[in-house]
DNA sequence: AAGAAATGTGTGTCCGCACACACACTTTGT
DNA sequence: ACAAAGTGTGTGTGCGGACACACATTTCTT
């Protein structure tokens, strides 16, 4: 507090250290040289006061625009990536509405290499802050070297790739997720009489997405296998290639449904629909249980038709929405970001699916 | 935009109407006497330029502390309004971190008349906006038409009373919410043979929660009876008072379990815990499946061990959060507020509940 | 017709902070 | 011993907007 009653200032400290608040900004931004005992002096007072610079009156005063990187993953239209994406933008142009001058460079990869190359761009463009999805471990530890030693703050959208010295992880852990799903389809399928069937599908176009898909498979067997449901269950993982055209897909899958249609089948990704799609098209007395990820369009109608029974997602647009915000703060207001920012599992039914998936 | 390249300002306008700033700062707050004709020009030129007004520099100039009125249902430790409080703290603590001035006045209600005492009280107080969750019907219209008359601003969370003049609800359909526990109630205990016992328990303690528990009810068997299973499920409903003393809780709920263990239970509010507890104690073979809401201490312990199977919650932090960042919003940025924020359902599980329930 | 009141408009200060500049005092070099 | 370089500190201006005040011009009184 101070003499006007309201929040500590610059001015306060100065009055009470005995100096200007020159002196005081001084320290406050390590630059210029100011002795040892005022220095020491002012640190003192800075943390008995517990002073918090106000960030409006910092924003104001300070015009550099933020530079800002993103480095997400190539997506077509009504993918995945969109939901972050937008959510990115509408962070943007909230805080643009606001006064902030904030510049983006946008660059997207579709294999490990254009990954690393174009994280090694964002370098060389001198961006003051880089927002990236990683694709592949060995070139994220790669990049994130040199970003280290620049001292360079980026953070992580998606999927998190452990101890890496970024400023924040905002994401899930899939593995979590793969349990949590493992534990709807054991709940709904546990009344079924005999030995279930279950399928996990893993529908994939590269590498950087199958890292997520594995992790949650492996925490959807995990469930089972810790509950010790072996002897009620078989299993069956299928890698299916992303074929566009339907038709093709179609065939491939009915070839996989002729030995027998499954109890459940969960889709780790945000390609459920396609199977969805299939099953629609595949006579058979019995419809299995479809869980899948993710608030796409294609999906969110196949959730409507029930033929989607399950979606799950981890709010991807709020993990666009604060990976920008998250920036802001740490850039421009100087504060600290939590490290791991995880988000929440949702988990859409015909019943309580949104109209519009934008945040 | 302007001659330096970043936002419109008020000079900027200033310079294009041909007038001072103080002018455009007239119109701009409707303050003083313009002539209709510079009036004119000068919106012309706002709207044109699209001119946003700098929130920091805004925030910055006008140095009024923003006062606030909190108005909630009365809770003890634990207990489910412990969670929007936590996010309203939450948000206040962040924006006084920010050099936000924000007076808080709380006051709390047991019962609908002294709901719309305090409610009165706060206009008398002359808070700038009020943070309220209502009571019931009639006490809030009455309420609210005060509010409406004095061109108070307020905000409503968690239960929506529909067509208020109200800057924003921000919470749930609660008949949504019922619906999507039916779904997966339904989809749980479909194969189980013969016809399923449901039973639905709203244990309530004032008659304000009583509406949501209501609704969500009636959700729920909605769900049942569109999708023509009466034949399939039968369904009983219990209204329990909410008993402090566990014992005898236990003695009456045992009392309804002697009548025959139902397959699933659905408890509409927070308070599922108790019955977790009673069905611990309660000798039988078979374990109903057990639904309830909110995040709250007891419960996760009872997700934890996996007495309580699924806890639904919306968001009751971020209601808060969201609650008081809104009306900052309004209030201080004069920013145009969305009439209405629907949080997200979120299930949870053993599986992917948080450590920590607040936000 | 002259002062009073109403109307319209411009100027200046402040909000808290960032940063450039100025300047005094000390230390170093020759 | 005196200039040059280095070190420590204070002052001033500007960021965009809010608001008080000053003042000019017009319109109203009596």
């Amino acid at each position: 507090m101070s003499e006007n009653g309201t929040h500590t200032r610059i001015k306060d400290i100065a009055a009470r250290a005995g100096c200007s608040i020159g002196t005081v900004d001084r320290v406050i931004h390590n630059r210029g040289k100011v002795s040892e005992s005022v220095k020491k002096r002012i640190l003192e007072i800075i943390s008995e006061l517990d002073y918090k610079p106000n960030v409006n009156a910092r924003v104001l005063a300070s015009k550099h625009p933020l530079n800002l990187g993103i480095l997400l993953p190539a997506y077509n239209e009504g993918e995945y990536w969109e939901l972050p994406t937008a959510g990115i933008q509408h962070a943007l142009d909230r805080y643009n509405e606001q006064g902030y001058q904030i510049n983006v460079f946008r660059l997207s990869y579709h294999n490990p290499e254009q990954f690393y190359k174009a994280g090694m761009q964002m370098l060389a463009e001198n961006m003051d802050g880089i927002i990236m999805s990683p694709a592949t471990y060995k070139e994220s530890v790669r990049l994130v070297r040199s970003y280290f030693q620049e001292a360079k703050p980026f953070i992580l959208i998606d999927s998190d790739i452990q101890g890496l010295p970024s400023l924040s992880f905002i994401g899930k852990d899939p593995v979590q997720s793969g349990s949590t799903v493992a534990n709807l389809t054991h709940k709904v399928t546990r009344h079924i009489p005999g030995q279930k069937r279950i399928w996990v599908i893993n529908i994939s176009k590269n590498l950087s997405q199958m890292y997520s898909f594995l992790a949650r498979e492996s925490g959807f067997m995990n469930y089972f296998s810790n509950k010790q449901l072996q002897e009620e269950y078989s299993f069956k993982t299928y890698e299916i290639e992303d074929r566009d055209i339907q038709e093709e897909f179609d065939k491939h899958f009915h070839n996989l449904l002729s030995d027998g249609v499954p109890h459940a089948i969960y889709v780790t990704g945000s390609r459920v629909y396609k199977i969805a799609n299939s099953l629609k098209k595949y006579k058979s007395g019995y419809k299995p249980l479809l869980i899948g990820h993710d608030l796409i369009r294609q999906n969110m109608e196949r959730v409507r038709d029930e033929s989607i029974d399950f979606l799950i997602e981890e709010e991807a647009g709020r993990q666009g929405y604060l990976a920008v915000e998250s920036m802001i703060r740490s850039i421009v207001h100087k504060e600290k970001i939590e490290k791991k920012q995880l988000m929440n599992l949702l988990i859409y039914t015909r019943e309580n699916l949104p109209l519009d998936p934008s945040e």
